[in-house]
DNA sequence: CCGCCCTACCTTGCATGCAATCGCCGAGGA
DNA sequence: TCCTCGGCGATTGCATGCAAGGTAGGGCGG
């Protein structure tokens, strides 16, 4: 059974994804008795969640002046994925080694839906794109079986969520990056880790430059110095 | 000027430093109120420390039970030294594109003095070696210029460093260990970046090697089971 | 008119108190 | 003898109170 979470868990996990949801703009002021209020809780769990979403990286804190929600600069976020393309294709090796059947159909599941919910055109919805990403990122650092590699990976992969989801992608860049997903499933699926570790490479390298280009536009029109 | 330090974050600094030394056993109870008066401060800044050291994984936190001082399997340990492989080298290769020659003076001061105090024989000295090591791979780290890998690295860098001092290495393993610090530099000052990068992959195996030989030795005696 | 300082409010940081939960130990029954 | 259940001590989790530090606004001096 599932143990009663604690106040200062619920507190966490809420916070962690009114903030990876966007829902406070970046450098947002986080009061302490604003926060506890909202979440009905007194003010020392909310402490205790502010303090470890600082150690994730998610707010900055600064002593006696209080937590505001963290921004990344431009250089900052190409940093993260330059990690990631270090990362997230030793993930896709792993993940092709250790799959199972089930665990490719649920892959492959995933990357199906999510290119029939991005293809542009009438039904596209990029804010469903997501989640259904992070699953199946999240999926295959879990079939990967290396616990640490999952942990650097889940320490340093919010800044991307929060600055821009999908939207920021041209039609081009979404169509390869939702292809990408399909395209390592069939590597996977064809016991190919070399194969799964390029197609993630170039999928990794593809979010980059997409996301670079936007924070820069964005940091452009927001003060063009 | 260095802004005074609030009472949390001197626990959090206290706290990291006692077991990062090794003066807790593994799987040691770090009961609140205990630290508190050992600290000198209250439950409060405490139960704070506690908290991010949980998020840094240094203990693990159960709740309504306290936190002990973290252990690692055999199998984390590995996985640590195989995700030091992926990152390390690609820090060497950076550092050596990115170092001047004051930088390089320093790590090879370093490094020397490293080889000297290691070295088999009267004047070995295997526990001062642990901060002149720590020294010089934060030190190449900072010079990557690259925020995010530096800290994957430090978010993952601990247990090595709690599990064995350096007495786990054999005379062999230590010499080519205290020789790669002193190539690594060599490297950086011919500014041959895939060098560098070649010498570090070697040196985190040989690293890895060892660590796994004394970790799984050490628990076979705890539980040969 | 502009800049500086002083004051008052607000926020954070820490201490302490209280209730709830967990683990342990002993007694009772099968 | 072993298992189970109940009470007790200890510890955590949370709320609240108080003091220190910071920020903003207004008044005063140049």
């Amino acid at each position: 059974m599932t143990r009663p979470l604690t106040s200062a868990e619920r507190a966490l996990d809420t916070l962690r994804d009114v903030i990876l949801r966007g829902e406070l703009p970046a450098g947002a002021r986080l009061g302490e008795v604003e926060l506890a209020e909202r979440l009905g809780v007194s003010r020392t769990p909310v402490r205790e969640a502010l303090s470890r979403l600082a150690a994730e990286g998610l707010v900055q804190l600064v002593p006696n002046r209080g937590a505001r929600v963290a921004t990344w600069s431009v250089d900052e976020l190409e940093g993260v994925f330059e990690l990631r393309a270090l990362l997230e294709p030793q993930v896709a090796a792993l993940a092709a080694a250790a799959a199972g059947p089930g665990d490719l159909d649920e892959l492959a599941d995933l990357a199906v839906r999510m290119e029939t919910i991005g293809r542009p055109g009438p039904g596209q919805d990029l804010d469903a794109l997501v989640p259904l990403n992070r699953a199946f990122h999240d999926r295959l650092a879990a079939l990967a079986g290396h616990p640490a590699l999952a942990a650097a990976l889940a320490g340093v992969i919010h800044p991307p969520i929060v600055v821009r989801n999908f939207h920021a992608y041209d039609d081009a860049s979404l169509c390869r990056s939702l292809a990408h997903h399909v395209e390592i499933v069939a590597a996977m699926r064809a016991g190919d880790a070399e194969w799964a570790r390029a197609v993630m490479t170039a999928h990794i390298r593809n979010a980059r430059v997409v996301m670079v280009r936007a924070a820069a536009a964005s940091a452009m029109e927001a003060g063009p110095d």
